[in-house]
DNA sequence: TACTATACGGTTTTT
DNA sequence: CCGTATAGTA
């Protein structure tokens, strides 16, 4: 009696998957199969008759995500799934706000302020209340408001110890003032305004907790505070009556503390919930054995963990290449070369991954990789939304649903330049605070020169909102674009091409959402909701529209970026003390560290066939070369799995000359090679020395040499035992090569 | 008002 | 080193 839905499943997953109505916590280690056990479980409770579509929820991080599982079961289900709730939190409290604008205190048409937004925002709060902004950074304020409503917080219950604090809470306050007169609403505010909605309007809590008799949650490590509030809110907190909660997530993949996320609430849930059911994902269906020997080995060294191994019946695969280059220049090129090879192999390009711990790193490898002609493609970049052409154009389409919008106001008032300064844009400031209305609806009461200007504007967007309101949404846009002067600015400009192309994509996406959304508004007012919704899903998936063609390319991200993704063939560079983990990781003691070790963990596990470790002896940072030690987290991994590259073998064959690496002639040689813009020193102390070269000394332990004086002298970073000088003559300092040490 | 020179500050990032 | 933000000048 084999069940289709379940055939392939293992038991661990299928004891998920077939749950009864309780709630539950899965642990579902990297490449563990957990999108399929969640897909899964929906269609499970479905054919059993245990839920109608109406009555689950699934909540995700990404769109992405939320895409992916919807997509998987439309394939599963025999009806579609769209009755059902599936979307970010993000997405979904939207959703609700809309629903219920009215009790939530909301504006009909409000808008979401994305970050950048958010900032702007900000930043024109402090100018008009001349508040000084050196005193009170307009980054600095945002993430304090943020990290308060995530934290479920608003301005009265901030705790305020000192006198700034307390001036900072006034601003939170009069932030949130702000975003009220202009009927906008930030990220933050999505989640606390439905948390604060369903929390103090009972019937719609009862209709929603009555509802939703399952709750799926998706990477639920990476919830905050207010997000597992809310989720509890709608589970009824666990009360009889309330739904079965059923959350999946790693807490040895929280790679998200550092923007508020809690893996406590792993602990809190299990204990709040009386969670009987706590079922592990640990058979890894991505990743030979060595790779998860690896992972298993470093993810152990951190403390306070819920415990999980992972394992395979793939075999144990390929050692794991580890490469210690002299510079990042010499690193990148040889990832290129490698890379090449492997091409030559028959490897796929975009099977390939080179990730980094920071952005700043791609640099090099982009241009290596540019230099070889290897087709390249680096995420992370400025996304299809966020880009200024489009904010642009989306600024007018806000200022056509919602004049009050002044962030939006002043983001187009004078672009393309109308000859409204500064000075005219500060004194309309001024006046609307006076009248207390919004910029839009103060223009009129102006009088002056600049006021003239400032009406012309005025009378464009009026102008623009009578022709476009009767035209569906792609011509409404077409014609923003158009008669804003911004196609006619870019046209003008040098390089406006791509921006040009972006604004027609704009256009291709408003069909696109037209279609998808399948609306066909009948009355203004369902077109002035078309046009909101149109603009929220600008804000909430600024991302997902990615500008440029899916080509054949190696691809290049942060680590950050790579989770969630697998490769056949990953790179993991910049392995060293400062970089990976970083710097500023380190000074905040055990917590940032363990962080790193996980993001670490999560690098290791994108790779299914084959894992590069490398590091750089120095690396040239913001101008300036630094020497690190290599990586702590190499040295977790227990030496077994591991097969050091000698650069030997680059250097034979390679074009580089040179025969090998121990030889003394060979160091000078190998580095004198190196382009001339690399600044890797190469000056030979007594003992075969280099700044740069990694030693051992009998107490200290293992170190680099940083720096020299003269020829005797040497300074060496020892890491934990500090940075030492050294007489050369006297200190036992062996030089440690690459491939002997252990 | 608009353009150019200097200072400054630089993890990770989704919504 | 490199982009951004502000100050100063045409």
């Amino acid at each position: 009696m084999s069940d289709p839905l379940l055939a392939s499943l293992n038991p661990q997953q299928t004891e998920a998957v077939t749950l009864p109505a309780r709630h539950a916590l899965v642990l579902a280690g990297a490449g563990s199969g957990k999108t399929r056990v969640l897909t899964t479980r929906i269609a499970w409770l479905l054919r059993q008759s245990m839920a109608s579509p109406a009555g689950i929820l699934a909540v995700t991080f990404t769109n992405k995500a939320a895409r992916e599982m919807l997509s998987r079961l439309e394939a599963m289900l025999p009806m579609s799934p769209r009755g059902m709730w599936i979307g970010t939190f993000h997405g979904l409290c939207n959703r609700l706000l809309r629903a219920h604008y009215k009790d939530a205190g909301l504006d009909r048409l409000f808008q979401i302020l994305d970050a950048a937004d958010q900032l702007s925002a900000i930043k024109r709060l402090l100018k008009t209340l001349n508040v000084d902004d050196e005193k009170f950074p307009p980054r600095n304020l945002q993430y304090f408001i943020n990290a308060h409503k995530e934290a479920g917080l608003r301005p009265h219950a901030v705790e305020v110890p000192d006198e700034y604090t307390r001036q900072r809470a006034e601003l939170y306050q009069e932030y949130e003032a702000q975003c009220q007169r202009e009927s906008v609403v930030d990220f933050a505010e999505l989640l606390l305004r439905s948390f604060e909605l369903l929390q103090r309007n009972e019937p719609i809590r009862r209709h929603y907790q009555q509802r939703f008799r399952y709750i799926l949650v998706d990477e639920f490590q990476d919830t905050n505070v207010l997000q597992y509030r809310w989720l509890k809110l709608l589970a009824a907190d666990g009360q009889e009556g309330g739904a079965a909660l059923f959350c999946v997530g790693d807490d040895d993949q929280s790679i998200y503390r550092f923007r508020g996320a809690e893996i406590g609430n792993m602990r809190d849930f299990e204990r709040e919930f009386q969670v009987r059911d706590i079922i592990r994902l640990e058979q890894n269906y991505r990743s030979h054995g060595n790779i998860l020997d690896a992972a298993n080995a470093i993810i152990r060294n951190n403390a306070n963990r819920l415990g999980k191994n992972l394992w395979t019946e793939r075999g144990e695969g390929e050692p794991i290449r580890v490469f210690e280059a002299f510079s990042d220049t010499d690193e990148a090129r040889w990832i290129v070369e490698e890379i090449q090879a492997l091409l030559r192999d028959g490897a796929t390009r975009s099977d390939i991954a080179v990730l980094y711990r920071a952005n700043a790193q791609s640099r090099v490898l982009e241009h290596q990789l540019f230099s070889a002609g290897v087709p390249y493609r680096v995420y992370g970049g400025l996304r299809f939304f966020e880009r200024q052409e489009i904010k642009h154009a989306l600024a007018y389409l806000r200022l056509l649903a919602n004049p009050g919008d002044d962030t939006a106001f002043m983001r187009v008032v004078n672009f393309p330049t109308r000859g409204i300064g500064a000075r005219t844009q500060e004194m309309l400031q001024d006046a609307a605070r006076q009248r207390n209305g919004s910029l839009y609806a103060t223009v009129p009461h102006l009088s002056g020169k600049s006021a003239a200007s400032l009406a012309r504007f005025v009378t464009l967007i009026e102008t623009m909102r009578r022709e476009t309101q009767a035209l569906p949404l792609p011509e409404q846009v077409e014609h923003v674009v158009e008669r804003s002067g911004l196609r006619a600015h870019y046209q003008a400009e040098r390089e406006g091409q791509d921006r040009l192309e972006n604004l027609d994509e704009l256009v291709r996406a408003a069909e696109s959402f037209h279609i998808e959304t399948r609306a066909a508004p009948e009355t203004l007012a369902q077109a002035h909701a078309l046009l909101a919704d149109f603009l929220s899903h600008a804000s909430l998936e600024a991302g997902d529209h990615q500008a440029g063609a899916q080509e054949e390319a190696v691809q290049l991200m942060t680590v950050h970026a790579a989770k969630g993704l697998e490769f056949d063939i990953v790179f993991l560079c910049g392995l060293e003390e400062e970089v990976f983990p970083h710097i500023n990781s380190l000074s905040e003691s055990v917590v940032g560290l363990e962080e790193e070790r996980r993001l670490m963990y999560v690098a290791v596990t994108r790779a299914r066939e084959r894992l590069y470790l490398s590091h750089a002896q120095s690396r040239l940072l913001r101008g300036q070369t630094h020497y690190h030690l290599r990586s702590r987290f190499l040295d977790e991994i227990p030496s077994g799995l591991l097969k050091p590259l000698a650069q030997k073998s680059r250097f034979s064959g390679s074009g580089y000359g040179g025969d090998g690496w121990r030889g003394e002639k060979t160091h000078s040689r190998a580095s004198t090679s190196i382009s001339p813009t690399d600044t890797f020193q190469s000056r030979e102390l007594p003992g075969g020395f280099r700044i740069g070269q990694n030693v051992r000394h009998p107490t200290f332990g293992y170190g680099v040499i940083i720096d020299a004086e003269g020829d005797a002298t040497v300074r060496v970073n020892f890491g934990d035992a500090g940075v030492k000088w050294l007489m050369l003559s006297i200190a036992k300092l062996e030089a440690v090569m690459p491939e002997s040490k252990d």
